[in-house]
Formats: structure tokens, sequence, C-alpha cells
DNA sequence: CCCATATCAGTTCAACTGATATGC
DNA sequence: CGCATATCAGTTCAACTGATATGG
């Protein structure tokens, strides 16, 4: 992929080589560095492949779930807790999305307090469309196969599952 | 660390399951998810460790970088190039150290287009005891044994590498 | 009444574009 | 002159706080 940036060594591996001299182990900084500058280049290369459709990939992942319930639609607030993200947040990104034409706004005829999102066709398109486009690129993952991809997962949920993002296995 | 959140399941897993169904293989998309996650939930606790400093933890590794080198000064092009980081945004990042007394701005005297950012004694205070601070939450990763952390060291490092982010290996 | 859901107004932060000043 | 470095003005985006409206 090679965008024009790169330097001529790996940042991480001399930060994290002066940082044990200096500050002592370094293995768990490097980990963090590398997280943060891996979420950094994955998501400029989807917002780019997503550019075509009009979304961010915070919308993208909306439209996912909503794809996957079974009626195409969802209450605010269960987007906001699966997607992690602020109710303000998830207000704001359905806004957009509503404007954009893939997403209905209607009350929730269960509860009067709540809110539904509904994918309309053009949004099914869309997300069905970029998804295409998304795993053709693989996620911007070809360097890795299906066994670093399942380790790199797995150890990634035991960071997720120490943080209390969810509890499942205890 | 169990913040309020939580969910009864992981929503990764029941995401990737539903992703294999309806889409196919989806290896790729719960890395890259799980990425976007702990990055997020990463930054989220070193912000609240840095901000009895009053740092950002992007402030933080600008400062990290300063105290790194040998004089404790670098010119804004170097660090926008070590971090990783737009030239308008290291401009902001360093406004910000010089307004809180961390950083003191000067001109560099061998080229005068450039300019040099120099620690302060407070900025070399300050990112010491916040480095201690971090390493003492293990910077969130004290769910990952020594092993784990090389290996997810490691195979974030292909991922970047093949995003051409630095070339040593070739 | 209290609580839940969603929205609104406004702040902070960081990435970015385009234009500009200054020095090599 | 062209090019490099840094800054400035302004946009977009997302997370957040605090306040508010509405319904259970």
């Amino acid at each position: 992929m090679e965008s024009g940036a790169g330097l001529p060594f790996d940042p991480i591996q001399r930060a994290g080589d002066i940082w044990a001299r200096r500050y002592g182990p370094a293995e768990a900084m490097r980990v963090a560095t590398s997280v943060m500058r891996v979420q950094q280049i994955l998501l400029a290369r989807y917002d780019a492949v997503l550019r075509p459709y009009e979304i961010t990939f915070a919308r993208y992942e909306a439209l996912v779930l909503l794809d996957f319930s079974r009626t195409g639609s969802l209450s605010l607030k269960t987007i906001g807790e699966r997607l992690q993200v602020h109710p303000t947040s998830v207000t704001n990104i359905i806004d957009r999305l509503v404007t954009a034409g893939l997403v209905a706004r209607r009350r929730n005829p269960d509860d009067g307090r709540g809110v539904l999102a509904t994918l309309t066709d053009t949004g099914r398109d869309v997300v069905r469309r970029a998804t295409k486009d998304l795993m053709a690129i693989d996620f911007g993952l070809d360097a890795l196969d299906d066994q670093d991809r399942s380790l790199l997962f797995e150890r990634l949920r035991d960071v997720r599952s120490a943080a209390g993002d969810f509890t499942s296995s205890e």
C-alpha cells in the first residue's frame, strides 16, 4: 500500500529501544503505540473506501448493525450500546444517515420514549456495496493470515474483557 | 477494570457470527473492529491518567519524544514525522504545551525555516511522572503476558509495514 | 414522582484543506 | 525562482457535559 510517508526505520521499534534504556520495560508501551497507529492506518483506509458513499466508518458500522437486525431497525439505545457510542453521538450519526436517505426515523411503537432507526432500500444497497469494497481490501489486513487473525482477535478480546467491556466467561 | 457499560455478551463475537452467515469470512472484520475498540478503551484510560497533568495522550507522546532526544529539543518537522501527525496538528500540540509551560519554542539556529521545541524543567518533570503513572497501570495491558505482548507487537508491525509506514526490511 | 430515552446547545480535540510568511 | 518549514483560518468529525422534553 505504501503511502508516501514511510520512515527509513520503525519509529515504534526505535522508541521501544530508547524507552527500555530510559524508563524500563517497553513491551506494554510498544503494543499500546502499535494499536494506536494501526487504528489510525486502518481508519484512514476505510474512510477512503467509504468516501464515494459519503459515509464515515462510524456511520458504516451503524448501517451494518441495522442490516444484521431481523427487521432492519433498532432503537438508538441499542445502537449506542452495541457500538459503544455516546447517546449524543448516536443521535448525530443517525441524523446524518437520515439526511443522506439511508435510514428513516420512527417512534418505537412499543415504547414512546424510544426511537427506531430503520434501513431504507438505498441504505441497504449502500451497506452491501460498501461491505463488498471493504472485503475486497481485506479490511487492510492482508498482511495477516487466518491464524494470525484469530490469534490477534483473541488477545485483543482479552484486553477488552479485562476492561469490563463485556461479561461472558465469568 | 470494569467500567459501568459491559454487555452480557461480546458484541464483536456476535457481529462476527452474523457477518459470517450474511457476508462471508469474518476474521478480518473481527480483528479490525477489535483494534478500533481497544484503541478507544486504551485512549480513554490514558487520558484519565493524564488528566491531572492537563495533557492529552497526543501531547504526552510529544513530550516523550522530546525527553528521548539528546538535547531535549526537536524540530516540529521531526516530531510530525515520528508521531505521524499532520504539520498543523504539530503546531497545535506544541502551542498547547508551550501555553502549559512544558515546552519552549525557539528558532532552529541551523535552519531559519525550522522551529525547535525544547522541554522545560517542568515539562521534563511532568513527562517522567506521567510515564510512571502509565507504567503503573501497565498501559492498560495487564491482561497480556510478555509473550502475548511481543506477539501482538510483531503482528501489528506486519500490518504497519504492509501499509508502508516504514521501510527497514526491504 | 423518579427513571429512561432522546435531543439540543455548546465545548474540546484532532485531522484536514488551502493560503500565506519566511528562509534555504 | 522553486522548495521546505511552519503558521493561520476555517471545516469536519466525534466525544463529551449539562440541560431539557417526553413517555413509562
